[in-house]
DNA sequence: CTGAAAGCGCTTACAG
DNA sequence: CTGAAAGCGCTTACAG
């Protein structure tokens, strides 16, 4: 293995001197530098990041804190975990994922997978610099989806194809995200003039496939819309079974379109795509960010989700008519 | 922060004393051994795993090997990384992830996603412990996916259902794996004493959802069958549209089955899931135990996978009848 | 602009 | 069974 020692004696510099070239190049004679750099190169030094990371106190690990109720292989934990990891690498960082404060070793900065409530206690529990993924009350780095604008999106993209009568199947739990999607669908609503109608919104209490087909299995609000924007894609797919079982053809006598997109790798369904992945890498940019500049602005990321176009839905002008019929 | 100088101080003992309590307790007196024991308690000292693996010349940090043409963002990549952190994390090592082999930074041993020819050079290349994820033609650790026992399960599910005609939808390449589902179905009909049809068999060159839908849409031998077996989740998701378009009913008029699994948390349909997450932790688990001792035996290892039953699969004996419809 | 020396927190022959 | 000393490969005041 290359040492920075071997470097110097190559060069025939001090190896302080060469840890000068790699760190602060600056305070160094070109002459002198341009030696090191092509000793370096010439032995194919790479600086061994376990001995950096002792000098530095510093270890190069990144904690990922995931709750424990949010299982690991949960799609969007997996996104967010592969997201992350693509960017760590990047940057000579590594990960461990922890499911608790207590860590069980050093680490140089925390990604903290948004906990709504708890957040107050937070940041005296931690010692590193961390980012949170979702809205923080903190003044602190994070990022989150615009659900909000997902949803807006979505429901123009609805009007575009012609619908004006929308349903929409609403999830009525705590969970910001939810409200924000629903929020965008009745301002796109209203910036198109077209009126809002609470008889056009169905509610569930939480966001499973059961609940979402029992609601729209019996609901008689069906009749009245050409497409139905479900507020995840669970429920998208609870949804569908039950107009599938009410004989509804979809899109030909309706459209349905989900929210989330994790899994549209398979699922032929019309959805706003969270940029989960996405999510990950910024989260773990900023913080590599902030770890190398602690006094930096704090940065708040909302990132747009997209609109994946896939079978389940239709434009207006060919209700009724028998097309390519999705899943 | 609390190092084993501060522990050595409190039991009374040398530094190289608490080292041993950690390192080899055999070597250490029992009465002496419990002093330093209560004192690393006492303390809640936790080693600096950088500074041992600088030490010890190790570097506590894992290589992912996955080829360039595989997105992290698939499926069954983010399913594998996450199971490699979690286990990973757990034995406080960390992960990065490469996609060549000019790794720009020391580690201490790497897991290979298959490269089903490339592997020859691959053992001179790599000069730490490694293992693989697919058959390997090398004397070397390796997790797989029982592919044949999958598929044959998944037969026999089917023939216990009632059915006899099934139609198996083939992927023609050089892919090992698909060949293994199809010598599970195969065996499985003949293991049930069920003629196998080269007329039941419908081929098509690539996992692609368009080819699986263009196939099974011009295809008249579904009418002979009252159930599909589709190599992969995604040719079955094609197949379904195509016998939806058909005006075929899934699963009153035949059932529809897959394999993969990997969305299982939002793709309602019957199939055979791949325990990838598992996979994960498996590799990550027998490399640990090959960095530990170098000479233990080789370990191949090979995972079930588990049927999903889900709404695209009924008995023969419901046949015609409307039920629960599947999406 | 450059270098000598101490230090980061461990492990490991070697000696007793 | 226990300990003194050197070493892992870097960084960082400090001095010049």
């Amino acid at each position: 293995m290359v040492r920075m020692k071997d470097v110097a004696e190559m060069a025939g510099v001090s190896l302080i001197t060469v840890s000068r070239v790699l760190n602060a190049p600056e305070l160094v004679k070109d002459e002198t530098k341009a030696r090191v750099e092509e000793a370096i190169k010439e032995l194919k030094f790479v600086p061994n990041y376990t001995a950096k990371a002792l000098a530095e106190n510093k270890t190069r690990v990144i904690y990922l804190y995931i709750p424990k109720e949010s299982s690991l292989d949960e799609l969007v934990n997996m996104n967010l975990i592969s997201g992350i990891m693509a960017h760590l690498s990047e940057k000579q960082y590594s990960l461990q994922i922890t499911r608790n404060f207590e860590l069980p070793q050093k680490c140089d900065g925390m990604i903290i997978i948004g906990r709504n409530g708890l957040e107050e206690d937070m940041d005296s529990k931690i010692r590193v610099p961390y980012v949170v993924f979702g809205r923080s009350n903190l003044n602190v780095d994070h990022v989150d989806v615009n659900n909000y604008k997902g949803s807006y999106d979505m429901t123009k993209y609805l009007i575009s194809k012609g619908h004006k009568d929308i349903l929409f199947l609403k999830i009525n739990n705590e969970n910001i995200r939810f409200n924000e999607r629903f929020r965008g669908y009745k301002d796109a609503l209203l910036d198109s003039d077209i009126k809002f109608k609470e008889s056009l919104v169905i509610d569930i209490d939480e966001n499973q496939e059961q609940l979402a087909y029992l609601a729209i299995r019996y609901s008689e609000k069906i009749e009245k819309a050409t497409a139905l924007f479900c507020s995840t894609d669970l429920s998208a797919i609870g949804a569908y079974r039950a107009l599938k079982e009410k004989n509804i053809v979809i899109p030909k006598d309706i459209s349905v379109v989900g929210f989330d997109g994790l899994a549209n790798e398979v699922v032929p369904l019309t959805t706003v795509k969270q940029p989960i992945y996405n999510v990950g890498e910024r989260l773990a940019e900023i913080l590599i960010n902030r770890i190398n500049n602690r006094s930096k602005e704090i940065e708040r990321v909302l990132l747009e989700p997209q609109i994946i176009e896939s079978k389940t839905s239709g434009c207006t002008s060919l209700l009724g008519k028998d097309l390519n019929l999705a899943l």
